[in-house]
DNA sequence: ATACATATTTAGGCTTACCTAATTATAATT
DNA sequence: AATTATAATTAGGTAAGCCTAAATATGTAT
């Protein structure tokens, strides 16, 4: 059998732009609820709207996704599977990638996105045993198993919540290095205990003791992207 | 910027396809020491002499190897620096598939073959801090450093040994499954040390003792892809 | 309901990295 | 030196994934 020194894989096979797609498909899915655009895609993708309708009618034809033209797209079956597997890898190894390595959870998107197409079962499965068999990743997103499933937790942004409750932070909303960087410089990490002090009726700010000690000012911006679970 | 979900890197970027015929140029180079020739390329690229002669053309227009029609090609400096690079992220990434995560040496080639092309030099200076800066393989190959210098040892072959020589097994020259294989089933491991009781004239399989215990004939193919040292 | 803006698709192209078949070099043999 | 075998190259294609520009839907505001 000959290689294919480009990595466009043949056959059943998933080629690399097609676990992007997916990959990216289900996570609009999951913001949103609805069926993802071809403008969305086209977004985070960062490839042109028309390029985008090409690869989804043919990654439709493969039974992937359910495609109505000029509606949007939504995985199947087979493209929720394939697609969690991507996820599942992805979030793996930036487990490692912070735990292992010494990488700070701002740093290791990018690489994962590499290491996430690396194709071996068995790796990811030993992957997983090394690291304990982990159910979040660094910025908090659930990493489903094997098979596709998760432990479903159910957090909610800090902002949906009230004066007075205390919570642990759990998750990230949004992932962008700015936000992460600022998480850190502000010495705010996964697992703190933030107690809601007062809530600013005017800007929505929250004042929050963090972890029973520094009393900090957190922006509606930062509140409605800080995932926490009620104590 | 726009991403590229096939990888094939633009501009001054090497691609897959680039990275792979680079290093199997150093590769046959090393065995050879001589120009590489096109069909050589294609028969351990597993690619089309046709193919071959295609883009040893694009790659030398890039200064990354010279090039003489009908004659072969060889590495320019920044090819072999290229090549290099690739050679130590591969060994590396082997080391941590058998060191860390409990691969076998004969199944780690595979998976490193795709691990090699990450891009990250911090994430591969964190790797090999992380092992604690091997110089070799689970097979023996040196590890080139981050400048693309070895430690050179000088092996030979253990069928240039004579009687009586007691060396160290320290790589092999095959890398085939089987040959690993009957190298696991034999139990000879890296770090034994082999005794040369004698040599039939006839065959020249070689009868040594391994760590002082065991007795074993080792044919002359086997014996030729055993790389000691003197002790 | 019509007009306008925005989203989507169609049509036609391009590049990378491969292929086969045909041609031309090079090397080996008589 | 001529023949033959083998290796290498040229010529002409292909598929995957992208692109731009033009055409067509869809949704919104009047």
């Amino acid at each position: 059998m000959k290689k294919n020194l480009t990595f466009v894989k043949t056959g059943t096979m998933t080629s690399l732009a097609e676990e992007n797609y997916l990959k990216e498909i289900y996570k609009l899915h999951e913001k949103s609820g609805a069926m993802v655009s071809t403008s969305a895609l086209a977004e985070t993708l960062q490839i042109n709207a028309a390029s985008v309708t090409d690869f989804i009618k043919k990654i439709a034809a493969k039974k992937l996704i359910s495609y109505e033209k000029s509606k949007g797209v939504m995985l199947t079956e087979r493209g929720r599977q394939i697609a969690l597997t991507i996820i599942r890898k992805h979030r793996l190894w930036e487990v490692w990638l912070v735990n292992n390595l010494g990488f700070k959870w701002d740093e290791v998107h990018e690489i994962a996105e590499q290491l996430e197409h690396v194709v071996s079962d068995e790796l990811i499965e030993l992957l997983d045993k090394h690291l304990g068999h982990p159910k979040a990743d660094p910025h908090g997103d659930l990493i489903p198993d094997a098979k596709g499933r998760f432990v479903k937790m159910s957090s909610k942004p800090l902002s949906d919540c009230e004066k007075k409750d205390k919570v642990k932070f759990i998750g990230v909303a949004e992932h962008s290095n700015s936000f992460l960087q600022y998480l850190t410089r502000s010495d705010i990490k996964l697992g703190d205990e933030l107690l809601v002090e007062s809530i600013e009726e005017f800007d929505k700010s929250f004042q929050v003791k963090i972890n029973g000690k520094d009393r900090k000012l957190l922006s509606r911006d930062v509140v409605k992207n800080l995932l926490v679970v009620l104590l």
